[in-house]
DNA sequence: ATTCAGATGCAAATCATTTGCAATTAGTAT
DNA sequence: ATACTAATTGCAAATGATTTGCATCTGAAT
């Protein structure tokens, strides 16, 4: 085996058909044949879903907004899984027993925050964190490696406040 | 009605049998009457059970170190949302889609963090929090009203580095 | 075209939590 | 102490999100 590997493929057997057209990102491709997974219809369909949303989406939400039920939930499940273990999407837990995802941009490690609305469910995006230093005093203090925190705020939103 | 209420009950109709001997608490009780709630055998040996807890413990954890499955588990369920809903325990939720409760002190909003080791899931208090001004922050740039927090470290546990 | 590990659809299985309902019980009134 | 009624409980069945077994299908290398 080895050699110059030329018989690579050149990325587009997307021809049609299957989940419509849902170009191959590079990126995908090459993360992907890293560890031997295909680049198929329902992962791209996926991710392409995904770059259109501002907040974090629940895999119910992806498999309602992908072409005509063209996939199934279940393969939705195992896509996210397969896609947080590579670090492309993270997940988000607000609360209510669903968890919700977002792509992760390229270089970006996606850490923030969201202020959500315990009435209507809207979201904001909070950039700001200062948890920085409180992690390393934990780690410090506790012996603790690695350590990392999931925060998110809760509150009603203005249209909610006005009964 | 009203009246100096010598009808009221001497607080101790725990007269053995059902779920063992769990002393009524007046404050349990007082918050119970109030809403027209009754002072049952599960809800006292749910309570003087979580006294004993230093950490968050999960419904199943209760129920199965409730006195031989004397309770069943829906009515654990129940208890729970009763508490809580009387603020007299607080719920946590560490992202493994089991949620935990903590008993809340009398005059102690029970605000409060903690450390999880992401291995072997033991758990380090944390009484630091300085997301007051953040809070205030975020309501004022974004309109929110009555802005709260969940807030959760993770990390690896020193027991667990030795490998 | 051939080949086969990786993917998918579909249905059934899990798991935590909730709920319907008939039987039981706490707290009050008699 | 007895009676009465709403609150509570046990038990089983229902939910809802997520996972899994398995036969079939497909991506990608040869
Ligand atoms: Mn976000
Ligand atoms: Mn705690
Ligand atoms: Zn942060
Ligand atoms: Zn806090």
């Amino acid at each position: 085996m080895g050699g110059e590997g030329h018989h690579d493929c050149r990325l587009d057997h997307c021809h049609g058909g299957g989940l419509g057209e849902h170009p191959a990102t590079p990126e995908l491709t090459n993360r992907l044949r890293r560890k031997s997974r295909r680049v198929t219809g329902a992962r791209q369909a996926i991710l392409n879903l995904l770059r259109t949303q501002s907040h974090p989406i629940s895999i119910r939400g992806i498999f309602e907004r992908l072409p005509q039920g063209d996939c199934d939930l279940a393969t939705v499940y195992r896509s996210m899984h397969l896609l947080e273990g590579m670090e492309m999407v993270k997940r988000y837990e607000f609360g209510d027993g669903v968890a919700r995802f977002e792509l992760l941009r390229d270089g970006d490690d996606g850490h923030h925050h969201h202020l959500v609305c315990t009435r209507c469910a809207s979201v904001v995006e909070i950039e700001e964190c200062g948890m920085g230093q409180l992690e390393e005093r934990m780690a410090a203090a506790y012996g603790f490696a690695a350590v990392t925190h999931k925060l998110e705020f809760f509150g009603i939103c203005p249209r909610c406040q006005g009964v």
